[in-house]
DNA sequence: CTAGATTATGATCCTTAATTCATATTGACA
DNA sequence: TGTCAATATGAATTAAGGATCATAATCTAG
């Protein structure tokens, strides 16, 4: 699967979804990636308006990247179609 | 162009070659964003662990969004030659 | 080279994220 | 339904980002 983020609740989704596909408790998350499970949870609610580093860290135990482009592009779902 | 991001400084330099592609001064960006040229210089260059509001904000000025996806896809450049 | 524009840096203040601990709430399942 | 795991919430503390002002350094035309 690929997100789509314009917002960052919209990321908050994603690591949520990403780390139920891979199987994986907030505290084995926390764990992985040295980030505490309170602080997780808060940001895949969105209650948190998260460091760029932290979303790294979480991004980086799932093995996730990101990638910045145009809106204008084609979009994820398409993408996915095709691959 | 698209942009692979594992490390905050790589939203770093991403920003910026999306700033200067639309040729913006970091004071345009800036009142396009709300965001401080100050700020952005310390993003920019890495000097900043920004937050994910002020990435988006920046973001949506650039008329750019981000995608989340699993390190194994097929890269950004590799999709840049096919389409 | 020089002037003006652009970008970088440094200090202070204010706000807020992350940590940490404690606990409440929710969810899954026997 | 009762229990245990998982997640959420709240408070206190610490660390750091962003706003703001001032100014230094750098870049770029002329």
């Amino acid at each position: 699967m690929q997100h789509l983020a314009r917002l960052p609740k919209d990321v908050g989704h994603a690591i949520r979804e990403e780390r139920k596909a891979k199987k994986l408790t907030q505290k084995q998350l926390a764990d992985l990636s040295g980030v505490w499970q309170e602080t997780i949870s808060k940001i895949e609610t969105g209650a948190a308006n998260a460091k760029l580093e932290t979303l790294f860290d979480l991004l980086a135990a799932l093995d996730l990247e990101i990638t910045i482009r145009d809106r204008s592009k084609i979009s994820a779902a398409e993408l996915e179609d095709i691959f």
